[in-house]
DNA sequence: CGCGGAGACCTTTTT
DNA sequence: GGTCTCCGCG
């Protein structure tokens, strides 16, 4: 034995590490090692002499995956496995999914080149059918709009309901249109499938359905893995319980590791029940508890714990702070978003110099838009940052034309790829592409629709032609990234050079994207990376040292960072109003606990009394509840030096709280004071001086010097 | 039927 | 700032 796991782990995390066969419940606080420990257990499994391939760890993201997997490497390097040659088989539920279903598309009624949907190409589709069955949500308000449809949708099946259902629980006003709403779901379903498609919840679902209804293949994977391994148990849902039981149905050696006060995922039918009802699920499971927090200081950590405690529905276990005493969270509070970001970027500075190394400090928000503010404030003092949430690398447009093109050569049956495709090339709208669809539909393959003389619309012919030659020269080239150049080369530069101003910058981003594509095996591998990929940060690009990291609570998951800021925390900021409306506010809580229990010295809260915008229909004003429920000794509180003498909390009565005119009344002046010298507030998005870049929209900017 | 311009509306979180 | 829809011109 090589590794030294008394040393390496505490007893509770050695408990589990040393854990024999049959199924295992870890139920992990946060900053309590699970991870640590879960790749420990994979290491001490290849140390028995388990082969790689018969491990599957499944977790939330790939990244995560992957690092974990780095981590057994060097652990124990691969040649001293014994012979035993391979990789441990990780990654997410979807992507693993993916893989397997490449491997029995037939099964599923799709052909192996079959396309993955991203939630865009799904959106469209459904409009179209929402469309076609006459259904105008803005006219006639008893019908939910595309993308709420889009999202039931979504849950019902990843929550194994009926459309009806959700409809029902979502909005009583769409009682009774459920069954009109279950042809349009058909509708879907079948054009879906006449694109050879399947989209993110297909992925889940046809995996579960192929487990189910083939014994022999259910029989075969199961045989396979002698152990599966699960991290992040709390946020899978009823599909991904399916899958998993049936996945160690042979050997029964399943191993889920979770905390349920960190389950912030039921908007995408997370089923909180899974872990909870684990041990009546699998007989015999055997429970472990990790109990001992070793990340934050225990001032992060009462403050954490406070605030969880007013959760209802929640289990009573505060976590034990293992480090030593240290410094209480700070509140800052000030008057507007612009203040407050200006606020965060002194702080970053000065904890730079004090010895607080860059890549410790993240500043974390409930959604992407409310770190714009601090996207300026850190462009203008030339702060390297990461921006992690919103618009990714791949969903960018012209990244997305350059897929489109691909999606035709991997599977010519792809509707939402031609569309898209063909609308780049002039003359081509929606209705001439639909004409070509219709024709190229007829054809065996992409070659023969290309060259054939049959499939050239009368008004069209010179766009068509273009767009022929360049899938002409795609067909021709070898590897994903070479195709990837040849689009940019043969049409899709003159298309950018033509329309936009930026376009420079846009071809940099796609030879990078090209760049990307070279590590892939094949076309098929290359698009699922791509659709897959949880976002930027997995583009392969080594790690970025010397950057603040800016990303939403939902992606920080997991992470630690020795200083972090939670930023927005204002009535009507966080938590999230929309949330709230669907009577979220316990998983709201969770989340807010996620956040603070990232940092591990340096906690920061942060908020402004006024969102910077025309303040006369819509402004904050009071900070969240989540802050005004917390003993107030639990934090330093820090104001600005313009605020007013008296406490923002204290000034104001309960009864106007939740109004939004009204709550300014009685200070007026203050805001007026405060806008002196701000970003004019009647736009919502400042402009800001680019040097060099002024042709460039401030928001593209943005992404581009964030990413790759 | 394509296309450009104008104006309204908008933002949760993600594989 | 982006995205979508509507409208009128060629």
């Amino acid at each position: 034995m090589k590794i030294d796991y008394q040393k390496e782990l505490n007893p509770e995390q050695l408990e589990v590490v040393l854990s024999g066969d049959g199924p295992c419940l870890v139920l992990a606080g946060a900053g309590s090692g699970k991870t640590r420990t879960v790749t420990y257990r994979v290491a001490y499994l290849l140390e028995q002499g388990i082969h790689p391939q018969e491990i599957l760890l499944l977790t939330f993201t790939n990244k995560a995956a992957k690092e974990m997997l780095e981590r057994v490497n060097t652990l124990i390097p691969p040649p001293s496995r014994g012979g035993a040659g391979g990789e441990v088989i990780g990654g997410t539920f979807h992507s693993t999914a993916a893989r397997i279903l490449r491997s029995y598309a037939h099964l599923v009624g799709r052909t192996v080149g079959f396309t993955i949907f991203d939630e865009d190409d799904s959106k469209s589709l459904i409009k179209l059918c929402l469309k076609e069955a006459g259904i105008d949500s803005s006219r006639d308000k008893r019908y939910p709009s595309p993308s709420s449809f889009q999202s039931m949708w979504s849950y019902a099946r990843n929550a194994g309901l009926t459309l009806c259902e959700v409809l029902e629980r979502r909005n009583p006003a769409f009682v009774g249109v459920g069954g009109y709403l279950d042809t349009v779901a058909e509708q879907y379903e079948s054009r879906k499938r006449a694109s050879n498609a399947v989209d993110f919840d297909d992925l889940l679902l046809l995996f579960m359905q192929l487990l189910q209804n083939r014994p022999d293949v259910r029989e075969r994977l199961a045989s396979q893995f002698r152990y599966v391994l699960v991290d992040e148990f709390q946020d899978t849902n009823f599909i991904q319980g399916k899958i998993v039981q049936m996945l160690s149905s042979v050997h029964r050696n399943l191993l889920v590791v979770g905390d349920d006060a960190q389950s912030i995922y039921s908007f995408r039918a997370a089923e909180i029940r899974n872990i909870l009802d684990f041990p009546k699920a699998y007989v015999g499971t055997k429970v472990f508890r990790l109990t001992s927090n070793y990340r934050s200081s225990p001032e992060i950590l009462s403050l954490a714990n406070a605030s969880i405690k007013n959760n209802q529905d929640q289990f009573e276990k505060p976590l034990k702070a293992m480090r030593e005493a240290g410094k209480k969270p700070k509140l800052f509070s000030t008057l507007s978003t612009f203040e407050e970001a200006r606020k965060i970027a002194d702080e970053i500075s000065r904890l730079q110099t004090i010895g607080v190394p860059t890549s410790e400090i993240a500043v974390l928000f409930r959604a992407a838009f409310q770190a714009q503010p601090l996207e300026f404030e850190l462009m203008k003092r030339n702060v390297a940052y990461e921006f992690r949430g919103g618009l990714r690398f791949f969903e960018r447009a012209h990244i997305k034309d350059v897929i489109a093109h691909l999606r035709l050569l991997a599977n010519m049956k792809d509707e939402a790829a031609w569309i898209r495709t063909l609308g780049l090339y002039p003359g081509i709208g929606a209705s001439t592409a639909q004409k070509i669809l219709d024709q190229v539909k007829t054809f065996e393959s992409l070659e023969s629709a290309i060259s054939s003389e049959d499939v050239s619309p009368t008004r069209a012919a010179s766009g068509w032609d273009i767009c022929c030659g360049v899938l002409k020269h795609m067909i021709a080239a070898p590897h994903p990234s070479d195709m990837i150049r040849a689009v940019v080369a043969n049409g899709y530069r003159d298309y950018l050079e033509a329309e936009q101003p930026d376009f420079r910058d846009r071809l940099d981003d796609l030879e990078q994207f090209a760049v990307f594509a070279q590590t892939s095996k094949d076309l098929h591998n290359f698009l699922d990376e791509v659709t897959l990929a949880e976002s930027y940060a997995s583009t392969g690009r080594p790690a970025s040292g010397s950057r603040i990291v800016l990303s939403t609570i939902h992606q920080a998951k997991g992470l630690e960072w020795d200083a972090v800021f939670v930023i927005g925390l204002c009535d009507g900021g966080f938590p999230n109003p929309r949330a709230l409306a669907e009577g979220e506010v316990e998983e709201e809580r969770r989340l807010f606990y996620v956040a603070t229990t990232r940092a591990r010295e340096n906690l920061y809260l942060t908020y402004a009394l006024s969102d910077g915008r025309n303040t006369s229909d819509f402004s904050y004003g009071q900070p969240s509840m989540f802050i005004e429920e917390l003993p107030k000794n639990i934090f330093e509180e820090v104001k600005h030096e313009s605020f007013f003498s008296s406490t923002p909390s204290g000034r104001r009565s309960q009864e106007n709280r939740w109004s939004g005119d009204d709550a300014w009344e009685d200070n007026e002046p203050t805001i007026v004071v405060d806008n002196l010298g701000e970003p004019s507030a009647t736009s919502f998005y400042p402009s800001v001086e680019l040097k060099n870049k002024s042709k460039k929209s401030g928001f593209s900017f943005l992404r581009d010097v964030n990413e790759l």
